[in-house]
RNA sequence: CGGGGCAUAGCGCAGCUUGGUAGCGCGUCUGCUUUGGGAGCAGAAGGUCGGGGGUUCGAAUCCCUCUGCCCCGACCA
């Protein structure tokens, strides 16, 4: 490709909007544009990227025995009425009405739309297993769009769904589905984790998420440096700290702690530390009264794990300060577990404090040297709080640490709930019908390119993975226009790398060298190869890799081994 | 949804307080010079100042309104 003839603008400032690095990268290097809010283009050299990452996800999808289709993008409200989804999905669901008036939706998601296929084309046990994928754009009205495409309204993503006649065969299935994600991410170059992972609102059982570890991701995973345990946060579970309580020491006293509220206000104005406190949070309970959830002042509430408790209403809601005025008798912030007219449930944590301190249930009022069973009743702990960084493992191997991270895959056991609500059968060998079993499995394919730029960049610009790179060799002529040796070497050298099978950009703009070093180091291309005077005089060409700080000089017979040998593969 | 901010040339910004008919840098185009890390000189094109309404002799500037975009929050106990 001549790079006088791709329509590519690079900017040199970074667009005010983008806050990421790899927004500001794509929009510098001219791979997307943005149309509205979470809507992007995307450029030819953008594509380009796409349409890599596609391939590498074909190949194994179809090595996986996966076969792809195409399912429309629009789909009628008729089959998400009848899984019930049109009414429990939220806004986040784009809907709209045709001509006639009748609604349809932008598909989020298209398990509607392929169950409704598998009942009309799954007949028999014989047919199953089967696995079907697409890759298809998809529309998801996100609350707050941002970081350019790592969370956009509109995405590329890869979607599969496979159909089982029993339980060992959606296993086996979702075990082939989660080795060929690891070949996958790892061809591309990404460094993940597979965590496990709440299946949410698609519903099912088993479900593993697969995230690419970079600090702007907006997921928190946790995973530990003793064996392979990853979770996300919302997930992991935080363990009972070490029996043997100390004893109780002082007795326990009111102090007057005039408008301090928090934790922290607590602590500096008491001199003490937020792992001796304990925070009483007050939600509402099913039953329209409260429940109480005691925690360490050091610790976090884990709504997941919050909504798991008997008797608290869902979703987690916090009691209105009105509601603790009415309840307690005292403002909100001084709060403790002291007859508190509702269940009391204390995280594993805190209810193993001893000499702690806690509000006094009086506004301005707090307590110090409290303790369970002398001052105030024991009662049931559960783990309710969120892991920090350092606790132990839950396998009881090695301390977790606390990471971000993208989710760019996520596979699922959904078993029998689409199947069921949309009648789904297949005859088995009994000649009975039975609901068949799915397995769904995503690939966020446009977050994808995102996510590799913030693990591959430096300051001149994108380090692209070889697998997803645009173009493998950036080929770049120093004064061509004036000299016809670099200009014929350039092309012969163009046309040797070509019948390589290497995709090969040429800059045979007519610019000062420093115009194509920055652009080409922008854009991020693997490997660049300068053809100039000098080197052509001492038979050699430049080669520099992105990652490399200096160049090195070859003859075309080491250049072409070296690109040869570096080939992704076809 | 709640809170905050922004909207002026393709991009980044100034001008607005104190009203007088729009400017800087980058990019783009032309010419000459230059050519190993985002060149220099000279010239040029490009703007409904987000939309609508109002105040005024006169509005980018003041007022009202709409729209778009960005950021923060949704665990204070």
């Amino acid at each position: 490709m001549r790079l006088s003839r791709l329509p590519l603008n690079t900017l040199k400032e970074v667009p005010a909007d983008a806050e990421v690095i790899s927004h500001q990268l794509m929009l510098r290097a001219g791979l997307i544009r943005k149309l509205a809010s979470g809507l992007y283009s995307w450029l030819p050299l953008g594509l380009r990227v796409l349409q890599k990452i596609e391939r590498v996800v074909r190949e194994e999808m179809n090595r996986a025995g996966a076969f792809e289709l195409l399912m429309p993008s629009v789909q009628p409200a008729e089959l998400w009425q009848e899984s019930e989804r049109w009414n429990q999905y939220g806004p986040e669901l784009l809907r709209f009405k045709d001509r006639h008036q009748r609604d349809f939706c932008y598909g989020p998601t298209h398990e509607e739309v392929i169950t409704d296929i598998a009942r009309r084309e799954l007949k028999s046990y014989k047919q199953l297993p089967v696995n079907y994928y697409q890759i298809q754009t998809k529309f998801r009205d996100e609350i707050r769009p941002r970081y350019g495409v790592m969370r956009a309204r509109e995405f590329i993503m890869k979607d599969a769904y496979s159909f089982h006649l029993d339980q060992e065969s959606l296993d086996a299935g979702y075990q082939a589905m989660f080795e060929a994600y690891s070949i996958i991410f790892t061809r591309l170059g990404l460094r993940f984790r597979t965590v496990q992972a709440d299946s949410g609102a698609i519903g099912g059982n088993a479900s593993q998420e697969f995230h690419v570890l970079a600090d702007c991701g907006e997921d928190t995973i946790v995973f530990s440096d003793g064996d392979d345990y990853a979770a996300n946060l919302e997930m992991a579970e935080a363990l009972p700290p070490p029996a043997g309580k100390k004893k109780p020491g002082a007795d326990m006293q009111l102090v007057d702690t005039p408008a301090v509220r928090s934790i922290a206000e607590l602590c500096s104005f008491l001199n003490t530390d937020p792992g001796h406190c304990i925070k009483t949070l007050l939600v509402d309970a099913e039953d329209g009264g409260l429940v109480a959830l005691v925690l360490r002042g050091d610790h976090e509430l884990n709504v997941f794990k919050a909504e798991k408790i008997p008797g608290v209403r869902e979703p987690l809601t916090m009691a209105t300060a009105d509601k603790v005025r009415e309840n307690i008798g005292c403002e909100p912030g001084f709060i403790g577990p002291f007859d508190l007219p509702c269940p009391i449930h204390a995280d594993h944590s805190a209810a193993a404090l001893v000499d702690f301190v806690c509000g006094a249930n009086e506004t301005d009022k707090h307590r110090v040297n409290v303790n369970w069973g002398r001052d105030v009743p024991d009662c049931v702990s559960a783990d309710l709080r969120n892991v920090i960084d350092g606790d132990p493992s839950p396998t009881g191997k090695g301390t977790l640490s606390i990471a971000r991270g993208i989710e760019v895959g996520h596979i699922f056991k959904l078993g029998d709930k689409y199947s069921s609500m949309m009648n789904a059968q297949v005859l088995d060998a009994d000649g009975k019908n039975r609901a068949m079993l799915m397995g769904c499995y995503g690939i966020g394919i446009t977050r994808i390119a995102a996510a590799a730029i913030e693990q591959n960049h430096d300051q001149r610009g994108i380090i692209w993975p070889p697998a997803m790179a645009p173009f493998d060799v950036a080929l770049i002529p120093i004064n061509q226009h004036k000299s016809d040796r670099v200009r014929d070497a350039a092309d012969q050298l163009y046309a040797e790398l070509d019948a390589m099978g290497l995709q090969v950009l040429v800059d045979d703009r007519n610019a000062r060298p420093g115009v194509k070093f920055a652009d080409m180091d922008l854009i991020g291309i693997p490997h660049r190869v300068v053809v100039a005077e000098k080197g052509l005089d001492a038979g050699t060409f430049e080669y520099k890799n992105r990652r490399d700080d200096e160049p090195r000089h070859l003859s075309i017979d080491e250049l072409k081994d070296l690109l040869g040998s570096s080939q992704t593969g076809t």
